[in-house]
DNA sequence: AATGAATGAGTTTTCATTCAT
DNA sequence: AATGAATGAAAACTCATTCAT
């Protein structure tokens, strides 16, 4: 429309105003979850019309997929981090204590519970958060593996499958534990856990 | 007014009324959520005017809390079903299978999947859920502790109460693993589990 | 239906039903309003199941114009005991007193209060409301045409017609006063009205 | 977002669409009463969406405070009106004609009749009306006062209030009688009505 | 790019009225 | 005569979405 051009679609500035809109989401998510958070909400926490917003989201489903599509990431990242492990086994298993006192912190499991719930009755964001579990559980296993591998261990693929699952159970239920029990005991938790988390990593 | 009374007020039909409505919610909000599914979603499944569910229940929201209320005994009269037996601590263990399958039905986490995510910002939703998950928890460690001293072993309290959070965790979080992986091998899982379990139980 | 008739319709008793849902209608509609009070509130008030007033009144409607009818009688009541007054005008103005301190009750304004509204938009209860007027305005004429006459005046009946209308507004227009100003000072309020009232009835 | 700024908000636009909505009101409110009037009504009459006047009145309630503001805000207009008579007590005489007249048109009585039904039983509303009443009242007693004193009368407060509220008493009875006397003979009236209001206001 | 005014379908809830018993 | 279960239409209000500016 100018003679300069400079109001041609600006990608840096859409994936900004994306960001915007999906840190504005996070909070009122996780005030009043999924449904209870309006577009006049986001909006506001955005700093931007609601009307605005349309220009960089189709509709609010969009913008509640984008935004379990983000918080699935994040997970995926944990994971990766692994990677880097020399001795993954050990690795995951001298940061139980931290691990487990993350996973009990509000900011941890509120949102977490708020996209179980979405996805058990929404198949589009039930595929998202499926194709995440199963991108990040396969990553997992093969760490696991070599982790195993490196120290000699003979790796039944099927069983340490089983164990995998068991694994993020785990810790998948935790975020439920934080949210019905508050006054949970935290050190004795971390006790039995380890010495679950022990057979299952160490298949003993 | 009649002689034998029973026209006073008749019990029966409201408790069947309230019965048929939760009935009603249990599958309404199974598919779309407690804030998805609508009073003429309920009504029209309960086969009964929206307006006369009023007559049994004050709002929406009291029909929520009944139904939380309903299913969170569910899992207390599981536990409750664990006093009767002998050698609780191997009767579990002996059920693993059977307890896991059952925990990976639909029908088993829809619906917590949907109590959690509305506890964690509704407060009379939380308070329910946590005082239910109270009383199974501890009832569930008075039962462990009588089996191990049955089986003439030391009971610590707190490292036993770790270990119950564990176990706990381990189911609830069965319940996030069934929506997220459709898939899940299950007898490889109950593999991992038993081990897991084992220890956990047996305090080995 | 009976064998011993005991059945057919018994005009005391409907007499009786009607009466106790008037009362009833009496206290909701005091404390409600015509359109606040419910059917349910009524049928609470009288002793009776809602379904069973339809007996009596055929619609809600009904019974507030039942109702009406029923107050607007016990002003034509007041005028009627002036017919029994050796000389009214004086009874009247000696009485004054007494008779805007009863204006000032609430019991006898709030309901007329409502009455007046309703009867401004409501043609069934207006017609009700100007009838019962009309009467009471005419019998008041002619108790102060005789008075006068009795006190060897000259009367001029259109004169009067204006000094009756006055003096009614007054005591409706008390009414209006009563809700609006609740701290009025009645001592001086009276003072005030006698003068004005002298030269009214007494056509000073 | 303009140079200008006006965009940034615009209170031009939201007062005209307020008013809009009262005047839809007005109407509304006439024909069907405050509580028989819905929302549905008033959007239709006011042109725009119901949901839309939400945007300017935070409920029906409020628009009813809103209205019935600006309704008792006129009595204080026409009050204040006297205030630039020089002569208000010979002024309010040779207006008493007029004024008669105009407090029985329909237009005059049809909404303080709804008011004060109202705020017979709400709280907010009578709040309202009262806060307004009192100052009017004031503001008339003042202005009667210093009419007097000008004429080199003594000016007996407590009986002046007295007078006063006789004369609105009057005043707010004539709304009555307008309603419940369509026929009434306005000129007998004015002739009865200018007796007694020339004793309150000449206080002899 | 950005606004926020405006809509209309949808929400929960109330209530006069009917009717089987 | 009497109940109260049941209905359905309407109420106030909310909100995702559109669109003129």
């Amino acid at each position: 429309m100018s003679i300069t051009g400079q109001k041609i679609w600006n990608p840096k500035r859409a994936t900004d105003r994306r960001k915007q809109v999906l840190d504005a989401a996070e909070s009122c998510f996780g005030m009043k979850g999924f449904h209870g958070a309006s577009m006049a909400d986001i909006s506001k926490a955005a700093g931007m019309s609601a009307g605005h917003i349309y220009n960089y989201f189709a509709s609010k489903d969009e913008i509640i997929a984008a935004f379990v599509q983000q918080n699935v990431e994040r997970v995926s990242a944990i994971v990766r981090d692994l990677h880097q492990q020399d001795d993954p086994l050990q690795a995951i298993y001298d940061d139980l204590e931290k691990s487990i006192h993350e996973d009990l912190q509000v900011g941890y499991w509120k949102l977490p519970l708020e996209i179980y719930a979405e996805a058990s009755r929404n198949p589009k964001i039930a595929a998202l958060a499926q194709a995440a579990d199963r991108h990040s559980s396969n990553e997992f296993l093969s760490i696991l593996k070599k982790g195993r591998q490196k120290r000699g261990m003979q790796v039944d693929e099927l069983a340490l499958a089983g164990q995998v699952e068991a694994m993020i159970a785990f810790f998948q239920g935790l975020q439920v534990r934080a949210m019905l029990n508050p006054q949970l005991d935290e050190a004795a938790l971390v006790e039995a856990m380890k010495s679950a988390m022990y057979v299952l990593l160490f298949d003993e």
